[in-house]
DNA sequence: GGTTGTGAATAAATTCACAGCA
DNA sequence: TGCTGTGAATTTATTCACAACC
């Protein structure tokens, strides 16, 4: 092509890749923050360290958005910020219920970085009645019974839900049935969802099992002696080559979750090394 | 069964893929609730569908870890929840600590999942002084200043920063300085952490955006309330799916070639408020 | 000079499909 | 017969490296 003189993705349908989706809001956030402190322009370079990646990629990823940027300049920071936060949908206004007022939900309604980009808390549903009428975040919490009404009349469409694990799938139908077709899930249940839902989950044991994981591993070879030993051999050294200073850095919920984590030279184990690494079985 | 000695994956000792890791806590909380209603085996497919993911990815999983099932029959239940247990070190007692209890982190030091699974929350750590000693989900809070004794004291090595975002980098530091090797960020900003230590986040506003972003090209404009939205030139696109939830095959790529006709050319500024994002207030 | 944008190469993850065993 | 385990095929993501352009 090299046509075009117009920004514009010429040929460039819309297929970006999922990881390159769930990498856009980084980018963005970066952006703002740079926008903020009035820098014109910035090189991929630049904006790739500010989000925590390699800017090998993240021009890859500005690349399914269009040519945005200037050869030997690099991005307008103002109009990339406005680029990404279209592709993001963050131009139109979302609202948002949160259903299951306890301690998460209360939090993520106070939660100031709700509001700041798009989105917009509409209600806060409960089933407790003794909850109904009382104000959290300044907002009065609505009983269950309302939530069709809320979400038609609010034309609501994406829901979060803070629910206990049981009661989350049923919420969930209630939701979908009403017209929520995205679902923010912070019960630590599966939800299973018709075709055409989307569900991402944010789910804190998953995490904290997940760093349990390669904490597990850092802490010295051995792991598994219990049972069966086999002659470690491992210690390939990974590859990792990671020119760029800063180290992990890693990913979100699902998606990508990158994780560099490779296990390079760990023999470092940290300054408390008192955590038994073979477990007695 | 597989008398003897059990053999282990032999070759494969080390090399669990991070996809599979990062599956399998959603596998032995599945099998947790198998395991609670007493139930002895399961196949790959029943376990996949409860974990909500398909069998063959399930059991290409298991086959990183060893071969714990019986062809035939499937996986007994009790043994694979030791064996996922272990690989993710899980029958070791992690103490972590909490630093930033505003609502978020009081919530999730409220939050039971915490202790169901060999964590345990060790302190919960505030800069505010007014905060040192009111209880928090039964604990008392502690002073950011004995930070580091703390650490030390319990031998941490996980640490949870639910502090707001201009904190973050700098609690982060200190708590790799004490020794904590594994960070569970819900403060919406890109640590930079040394080689070796790894970071996890959470971030709401980045769930909610992807959802955005795919909830802009489902039915094209669907409900929204719509201030002066600019007219997004939207384009179908099929849906790909994304986590956990089930549909999502439809790939269908998309056809067409056309060009978007981006006609944005409005102000960008929408109305928006341009709230800071800060954490719980 | 400097930096983007992108094909080509590589790596990682997913899915297929079936041999092999209970 | 039924279901696992896994090589092979496929799809998706990342990285390389350099031509194109400012």
């Amino acid at each position: 092509m090299a046509t075009g003189r117009t920004h514009r993705p010429a040929t460039r349908s819309r297929g970006i890749p999922e990881a390159t989706v769930a990498r856009l809001p980084l980018y963005l956030r970066a952006l703002t923050a740079l926008s903020e402190r009035s820098v014109p322009t910035v090189s991929s370079e630049e904006l790739a360290t500010a989000a925590g990646v390699n800017s090998a990629k993240l021009r890859k990823d500005f690349s399914y958005l269009g040519s945005y940027g200037t050869r030997g300049v690099g991005y307008d920071v103002e109009y990339l910020v406005y680029q990404i936060s279209r592709e993001l949908g963050l131009t139109q206004d979302w609202p948002v219920v949160i259903v299951g007022i306890g301690n998460l939900g209360a939090a993520l309604s106070n939660y100031g970085g709700f509001a700041s980009r798009g989105f917009r808390v509409a209600a806060l549903i409960d089933a407790d009645p003794a909850m109904a009428g009382k104000p959290v975040a300044g907002m009065p919490v609505q009983h269950m019974d309302d939530l069709e009404r809320i979400i038609t009349d609010n034309g609501v469409s994406i829901g979060v839900i803070t629910t206990p694990a049981g009661a989350a799938q049923q919420v969930c139908e209630r939701l979908v049935a009403a017209g929520v077709t995205s679902i923010l899930n912070f019960a630590p249940t599966v939800l299973s969802v018709p075709e055409g839902v989307d569900v991402r989950k944010v789910d804190l044991s998953i995490e904290l099992q997940i760093l349990a994981f390669h904490e597990q591993r850092k802490a010295g070879e051995g792991a598994a002696a219990a049972e069966a030993a086999l002659p470690p051999a491992a210690r390939e050294s990974a590859v990792d080559g990671t020119s760029t200073a800063s180290g992990t850095s890693s990913g979100a919920a699902n998606t990508a979750s990158d994780t560099a984590a490779n296990t390079a030279s760990d023999e470092r184990k940290g300054p408390d090394g008192e955590v038994p690494a073979v477990m007695p079985a």
